[in-house]
RNA sequence: GGCCUCAUGGCGGAAUGGUUACGCAGAGGACUGCAAAUCCUUGUAUCCCGGUUCGAUUCCGGGUGAGGCCUCCA
């Protein structure tokens, strides 16, 4: 077995991994708010542990990996946006009109990046009960308190609790010291505050916003807190099942292996998360590895409302990149966009920052388009490789969607030690990419071919030979563009090269692009594409 | 004000207590009737000042600069 490293907030080193249960290794990140749009912003962690997600299912069975990546429908932006753009609709409709328009959008952009949907895509609505269960028991214990119809989390309970037995302190995670930063931040504390530091776990809700019968005996009507909605759905869905819970009397069991999210969550709401649960599930830790990735820029500016330099998803993929002006043979200009925005993404380490650049986006596609122009000429030579994980949704659409002409051989092909390895110290994939290239200039094909499947960047309709592309939408025939290249060939026997240039151009109107060598015995040889 | 990251060539981006990977761009070349494509070669970098060390880009301290968090954020 592979051993994996990786950085871990918590400790704020990098640390070896073990998972609880190596049948079930759980991970829980944190998902989109849906009421806009995903950027890029949000495209880089479900990019990141997509990798992750991968690289844990080649190392344990892909069985035995258990990622959830919950959505965000309750919250006060959703319900603004909601009102904006369905001004006519009772507001509850609104919403649902809302957050199922957005999911279904970020399901297709995150599809397009060739992410793996998660194992669970928990929603916040649904777990309403399970939000009140653990506010319950926040208050059975005193851990929280009702003021002004809220229940509020009391942070200096927490380590009152802390002192006396061992158990957690808040600010672990973001090893803030309590006091100090609250005198520069510019947060307003609401006077029913025990402590300015306590945060909401439940808040009344006005006539016409979302709301549902409220716990602890409060009268009103009202909704959750943002950080309770997380604690709530990875207990759910990966303590409940493994036998942990509010039930459960050994805390040790009230843990998963790994959560991440943003860089940007680490504070309040990780740490929120991490006091909610351990306080009502009596655990030492909520998770034994946190990871976070790091911050997208935008051609070295930060994304802002006020600067407008949002980038969606959605942009990313309409971009018509330059390689679709003549070089590029390809059909699906979305998906080939959705491919390059990967690689693009990947160039960086997950930790650092990442400036996105349209130059970066299109290198990444050059470089991308270049190592697959050299497989589609030995495709039929060296077939295809899935590497070590049949259970890939790209594995079954693979062989659907095979040209006649082409006809894959799936045969899953070992991934090199060597590329496993550097992506199992922390998931190091610039050297991991370093080594693709390698692979292509060696012309390494199987091992190129396993590293690309391997990280989700092998696409099968990219490597059909660029021919079978061509037959279906040509104005102009195989065998009559032979025809044209025999007649060229023949003018170049007798010095004609007029002629020759004019046919080549001929040929370039319809898209056809030629390329003269030689053969061993030092004949002209022609060979015909796409471009 | 407090806390946390980061600093490598023109750009992107690894690694390392001892000749600084790799990609793009640039330069030169091979091939070619000319192109296209491809291939080969190649220049240029570790923010500053101290300390530890035989030796620091790497470890430690200080400085400078950039970014993030403390308010909704991926």
């Amino acid at each position: 077995m592979t051993d994996l490293y990786f950085y871990n907030t918590a400790s704020r080193r990098k640390e070896q991994f073990a998972p609880i249960n190596a049948a079930c290794v759980r991970i829980y990140v944190c998902g989109p708010t849906v009421y806009d749009y995903a950027h890029i912003g949000n495209a880089r962690p479900v990019i990141v542990f997509d990798i992750l997600y991968r690289l844990l299912r080649h190392v344990y069975g892909a069985q035995a990996v258990h990622y959830v990546r919950n959505i965000t429908d309750v919250d006060d932006k959703i319900n603004a946006r909601a009102a904006r753009d369905y001004p006519d609709l009772p507001l509850n409709q609104a919403i649902a009109r809302l957050t199922q328009k957005t999911e279904a959008q970020f399901h297709a952009d995150v599809a397009a990046l060739v992410c793996l949907p998660p194992n669970a895509e928990p929603k916040a609505t649904d777990h309403i009960d399970a939000m009140k269960r653990l506010i319950e028991r926040l208050l059975a214990k005193k851990y929280a308190y009702v003021a002004a119809n809220n229940v509020l989390f009391s942070v200096s309970a927490m380590n009152e609790s802390g002192r006396q037995h061992k158990t957690p302190f808040y600010g672990r995670l973001s090893r803030r010291p309590q006091a100090e930063m609250l005198a520069g931040a510019r947060v307003e504390v609401a006077d029913y505050k025990r402590d300015e530091q306590d945060f909401v776990l439940w808040k009344p809700s006005a006539a016409g916003e979302p709301g549902w019968p409220s716990p602890a005996g409060i009268a009103v009507l009202g909704r959750p807190g943002w950080h309770i909605e997380c604690s709530a759905m990875s207990m759910v869905e990966l303590l409940e099942p493994y036998g942990g819970g509010l039930e459960c009397d050994n805390p040790q069991q009230n843990c998963f292996d790994i959560h991440g999210g943003g860089l940007d969550l680490i504070f309040p709401h990780h740490e929120n998360e991490i006091a909610q649960s351990c306080c009502a599930l009596g655990a030492p830790h909520m998770a034994n590895f946190w990871l976070h990735n790091g911050f997208v820029q935008v051609e070295g500016n930060k994304m802002s409302k006020t600067l407008g330099n949002f980038i969606t998803i959605r942009q990313i993929l309409e971009t018509e990149l330059p390689e679709f002006n003549g070089h590029m043979a390809v059909t699906d200009k979305q998906r080939w966009a959705g491919l390059s925005a990967r690689f693009a993404m990947l160039q960086s380490h997950y930790r650092q920052p990442l400036d996105w650049t349209q130059t970066r986006f299109e290198a990444a596609s050059a470089e991308l388009y270049k190592w697959y122009a050299a497989l589609q000429k030995s495709a039929g030579k060296y077939g295809l490789a899935v590497a070590g994980d049949d259970n890939l949704p790209q594995a079954a659409s693979m062989g659907k969607n095979a040209s006649a002409r082409f006809k894959p051989e799936l045969r899953t092909e070992a991934l090199p030690p060597e590329f496993l390895k550097i992506l199992a110290d922390d998931m190091n994939m610039p050297q991991a990419i370093a080594l693709l290239r390698h692979y292509y200039k060696q012309a390494a094909f199987k091992n190129l071919i396993a590293g690309l499947a391997f990280i989700g960047l092998l696409d099968i309709e990219f490597l059909r030979p660029l021919h079978a592309l061509f037959e279906k939408r040509a104005d102009i025939s195989n065998r009559e563009i032979e025809a044209v290249i025999k007649q060229r060939l023949e003018s170049l026997e007798k010095g004609d090269y007029t002629t020759a240039d004019r046919l080549r151009a001929d040929l370039a109107q319809h898209g056809v692009r030629l390329i003269d060598s030689k053969d061993k015995d030092g004949r002209r040889l022609t060979k015909w594409e796409i471009g």
